[in-house]
DNA sequence: ACATCATAATAGACCGGTCGTCTATAATGT
DNA sequence: ACATTATAGACGACCGGTCTATTATGATGT
């Protein structure tokens, strides 16, 4: 009984894999069924329409990726700028694993659903919101803790600190390369004021 | 009627649009050729394959995008901080007419195609780099007359600010509001330099 | 002027894949 | 026995990119 929802949850797991790597236009719904040995005609007994399913699978997507950023930037036991270090410091090493490939699968929906899908686009917004979110828990933080300046703000910098990972991860995978991620990393601790692996120098105040 | 290039170009001008609307593997060449008023014969006349097209597609993207930034970026007229924020207010003008649909074209043809051509994304990395180098001449220019720090490293803040900006415009289309925007030209100006918040000068548009 | 010929351009057939629907069947639980 | 849950896959209508055959066009040689 349990196992009829496990074919469903096959389902999202295989086709977010596949839409992670070439799109959600670019994979149709039988190539994801027939590597999850589900007949054709089981998928609209579990999802209403190809639409609906990329809800699901953009939830699927929110929880992954959410759960890394929550996993790093929640935890306690370090400090929250550090955490902050590990989080990307983490996510170069997966992109090595994937040479780059994929990118981040919410940014990618991002661009190719905003327009095409009302539905899409709402929750794609929300899953944004909440990671800009978990940015800021963490920098505020910082600022309680007097690791950044208490006239810091957090929410703002929260935001341009995603806006520049996902332009990072953007240039990742057209250029093939960790450079990028290394540039992001680079200048974001110089901006709100931690210097990564060099001589410390006076930035001018 | 010597406009056959010209009828060429009609089909360049109508696909860009249509695949900056929609993406390109959501826009079918019928509809391209419906608007631009060409049968669907003619296509492979002028275009060997769809791909082939992609790489032409990218090429006038570059030029309108690659324009933007060298008119800006290049106008010796002003000093370079300013010719960056007035860059970035001009986009935040165009985004806002166009109610923040489509977003930047190469950024979206990047997350789109880079994984599934390799012709589209060596075509759309050079694209990139050029912009980049584009900011960085301009950064370069700014320590030269003194406004930045002299031991700015010019081309890996550029490519940090074309990450943020890639960042924010992608945050802009999924959220449809100027706010990404607005927090992106804030921080990007406080990291480099330049105290916003303070009148120092009339919006001279 | 006329026939010839290469090229420019068009027309539409072609096959395969798309999403989505439909009916038929099997497993399950009460 | 029977409704419910789930599987099965054919089918339709349509649209995708590509190809081959055909027709305009225009230059050339006589």
């Amino acid at each position: 009984m349990q196992q009829g929802t496990s074919k469903r949850d096959e389902i999202i797991r295989v086709g977010a894999a596949l839409i992670h790597a070439r799109g959600y236009n670019a994979t149709g719904l039988q190539e994801i069924l027939d590597r999850a040995s589900v007949p054709k005609g089981s998928f609209y007994f579990y999802f209403r329409s190809k639409e609906e399913f990329g809800v699901e699978i953009i939830d699927h997507f929110a929880s992954i990726v959410g759960g890394i950023f929550s996993r790093h930037l929640r935890n306690g036991s370090i400090a929250p700028l550090r955490r902050l270090e590990e989080l990307f410091r983490f996510f170069e090493g997966y992109y090595k694993k994937q040479e780059f490939a994929g990118g981040c699968p919410i940014g990618n929906l991002s661009l190719e659903m905003a327009d095409a899908s009302e539905r899409l686009r709402t929750k794609l917004a929300a899953v944004i919101r909440e990671i800009i979110g978990t940015i800021t828990a963490c920098l505020q933080e910082g600022v309680g803790d007097g690791s950044l300046r208490p006239d810091l703000d957090a929410a703002g910098t929260a935001e341009f600190i995603f806006h520049a990972f996902e332009g990072a991860l953007l240039h990742m995978k057209v250029a093939k390369s960790v450079e990028p991620l290394r540039a992001f990393r680079k200048h974001v601790f110089r901006y709100i004021g931690r210097r990564e692996g060099e001589p410390q120098q006076q930035g001018g105040s």
